[in-house]
DNA sequence: CTATATTCCCGGCAATGTCGAGAAAATGAG
DNA sequence: CTCATTTTCTCGACATTGCCGGGAATATAG
């Protein structure tokens, strides 16, 4: 009875919706730190990412080496049509508790 | 190192604000089933006011017996000043990784 | 080849989310 | 008063999600 995303989960699939092309792990973790001001651990992150996959809300493929100094080469993330959908059914959902509340409490 | 509230305590807690002096169990329920349009059972929404309350995001007293049919006392709840803070913590944070983003996934 | 930088994987525990069975009051009927 | 019924709440148990820390993999520079 997999009922709704959890709350880091949709920071994940939100970021990969800013990101596009460019997410990858480490982009994602530092978008999630720089935006929500939260402290996020790669594990985390990375963590989450699989599950995600699991559930075929996030699909991935391994980008080319690039011209910089060191690193394995980078994983990205794309968010799939399910994993979209999921998105915007939970959002939803808190926009409609959200909806009529004072601005610093409505999801404006 | 409890960052973040989860995203069902946000939603209790958003109750909370909704419903006022009204906040009770079955109120809680019945306002969270009605406005996201996802089943809860009770037990999920004791199960989580009991937590945050002893987190201290939330406070209760027993009401008194009303005049209709039957039932125990209505346990009432009150968000408390740090229970407000923190949601308004994890709303801001929501809300910065939806800005700018399309109307269907903005948090307006 | 070695050093270093960048990225990713994963085990394991903590916190949250959920369900189901059932106990506790409260009132009305007989 | 006693019993049946209604409404509300409690609690145990387990699934899912969240998170950290340690470390492995892979790339380039020297």
């Amino acid at each position: 009875m997999p009922n709704a995303l959890g709350e880091f989960e949709q920071l994940i699939l939100l970021a990969l919706v800013r990101l596009g092309d460019d997410a990858y792990g480490v982009s994602i973790q530092a978008e999630i730190a720089r935006r929500t001001r939260r402290d996020v651990g790669p594990g985390a992150v990375y963590k989450t990412l699989l599950r995600l996959e699991e559930k075929g809300f996030v699909s991935s493929w391994l980008g080319e080496p690039t011209r910089r100094r060191g690193g394995r080469r980078k994983k990205h993330y794309r968010l799939e049509p399910a994993g979209a959908l999921e998105l915007r059914r939970s959002l939803a959902a808190l926009r409609g508790m959200t909806r009529g509340l004072t601005p610093t409490l409505e999801l404006q």
